[in-house]
DNA sequence: CACTTTTTGCCAATGTTTTGTCTAGATCTT
DNA sequence: AAGATCTAGACAAAACATTGGCAAAAAGTG
């Protein structure tokens, strides 16, 4: 369980509920008590933020909120999910036990080598979880159990590229349905020569789609300057990489830096994945922001756009 | 049993039945008699909303509500049973216009890098031209395109890629809409050693599923032993090739043969792609198809379903 | 067939509750 | 200094309730 506190912007963006409307349920109805800075700042935890897209979600569907802010977190979730349900029979009696579970089912599809079922988890995934959750806590744990069990050689590469091009399609389907508005800002992602993973890119991408950015994806290993004549090309406000394996490549820093030189300095670069720190020192040295996790990346695209946009 | 209450509008939502109409039932036939809160609100339990739900089927029918209101749930749910189940009626009506001009407008999205533009011009043509005649006129010849021009040097690594990922997203999203029948037959697609444009795979992959094959796809580059690994997981009745460039490498053909030697016999191979004519005689040999054209590809795949079900 | 009567969905007026949004001034962040 | 966030109070639009009524369609009747 993650620690990590997140504050009224990003909650804000991730739940499409306004600091106003935050604000407003907590004061009325105590829906949520997020802890606070010593600055008074509210911090909300991943827990709350998730109580929030529950309860977005299910007011949606016509709930009230005043009735729903009593419940517990738990029978918001079995609401949810009964909540799909178009239809003509009303009996239902699922009980989907968390994500762990989950995440353990659709492992063993992938050592099973068994694309269709693991579609059928994943697809089911989506819906259950919310797609905020589903990546998080299911498609990145598994993303890194890949990762690891590749390099170990528990599993081969059949495997690898098997549930790679699944979760893949899996993961832009979700984040496809959005509007093409031609405002949007573009962001360019791609991962540098040398990276062969691309998952990490791919989730990157999806992040950036859902919270409305044009994005460019260019896939793998793709060397500096063909990233810089992409962004250069579709004037993007930013540049996303992720970098997973290998951690120690002598090559990157120096693309890292040709890219920032290639790059108009006014274009930002993220750079994600497991091994990002281990680049910390050129990281720093480009102006390049490290983000952790798919919240904070999608703080930081928020930042940017802000920026730019005023 | 849930003993949660539910507020208007979701019954509304739900029933499809106006809130006057609810109130009116109410008032006058007494059609069902929803708690109240403490502020007058109106809170339907779960089996009232069934109850109204059989109801508003019913009225729909031609039954009159004042006959209906008195009935009891069960009574209301064996006169439902009889009616005929929600259908929905497909209408399409496709005029279709043998287009070079899309083409054109496609490719020059593709040397401009312009994804988001590329993005919307494919869209169009999904719709526009129909799944199949999108991918026969306008995606295969936009690959070839592709691929010659990178060859020659006319687009470098940056738009073929950026291209690819786009066109394999679009394809990948119009064959989905599938549902999952667990009875499909399987087929394994990849490229094999060696072969790293996947688009032609892809093209692959999504003809089959359009044509109900449940599709494990394993992406560029992959080694025989691999694949075939994958086939005889699967219980695979085919396994699909696209081999595109190069023409005359020197490992494929022991590549195909180890393919076949790993595979059961009564795996079939397909072999698609640009250049697979130039393994003509490795083909023969393994008794391999080779497929010049998408038609053809779900001739063959037909008939390969057939004679294993039969 | 023409003429009531009943049924039924919908609307208006009026009052209350719910809920999203806003203002204003202070404090904090960048 | 500009932009966010905080609190507290207020406003306004929606949603809901009740009562009463209208009008079109369906049903009954002479």
């Amino acid at each position: 369980m993650s620690d990590f506190r997140y504050p009224m912007r990003l909650v804000a963006q991730r739940t499409g509920l306004s600091p106003h409307v935050l604000r407003a349920w907590e004061r009325r109805y105590e829906a949520v008590t997020p802890e606070r800075s010593e600055t008074n700042r509210r911090l909300y935890s991943e827990a709350e933020i998730i109580r929030l897209e529950l309860m977005a979600r299910l007011t949606e569907a016509g709930n009230s909120i005043r009735q729903i802010a009593a419940l517990s977190t738990t029978e918001l979730e079995t609401m949810a999910g009964a909540l799909p349900s178009p239809t003509v029979t009303p009996s239902r009696s699922e009980t989907s036990s968390p994500d762990q579970a989950l995440l353990e089912e659709a492992w063993s599809c992938v050592v099973d080598l068994d694309s269709p079922a693991l579609s059928k988890v994943l697809n089911r995934a989506t819906v259950s979880l919310g797609i905020s959750k589903f990546s998080a806590d299911l498609i990145v744990p598994l993303i890194e159990r890949i990762g690891t069990a590749w390099k170990s050689g528990e599993i081969s590469i059949g495997e690898e590229r098997a549930a790679s091009s699944l979760i893949k399609e899996v993961l832009f389907m979700t984040s496809r349905p959005f509007a093409e508005s031609s405002g949007a800002p573009n962001l360019v992602v791609a991962t540098p020569t040398g990276q062969l993973h691309e998952l990490g890119a791919v989730l990157v991408s999806c992040t950036a789609r859902r919270d409305g950015w044009q994005v460019t994806y260019l896939g793998p290993s793709l060397p500096a300057a063909e990233i810089a004549r992409a962004a250069i090309r579709n004037q993007s406000l930013a540049v996303g990489l992720s970098i997973v394996y290998p951690s120690d490549d002598p090559q990157l820093p120096a693309e890292l830096l040709q890219l920032r030189q290639s790059l108009p300095d006014e274009v930002s670069i993220l750079i994600g994945g497991r091994s990002a720190g281990y680049y910390n020192e050129t990281a720093q040295e480009i102006g390049a922001k490290i983000v952790t996790d798919l919240a904070v990346l999608a703080l930081e695209l928020d930042k940017i756009r802000s920026r730019r946009s005023s």
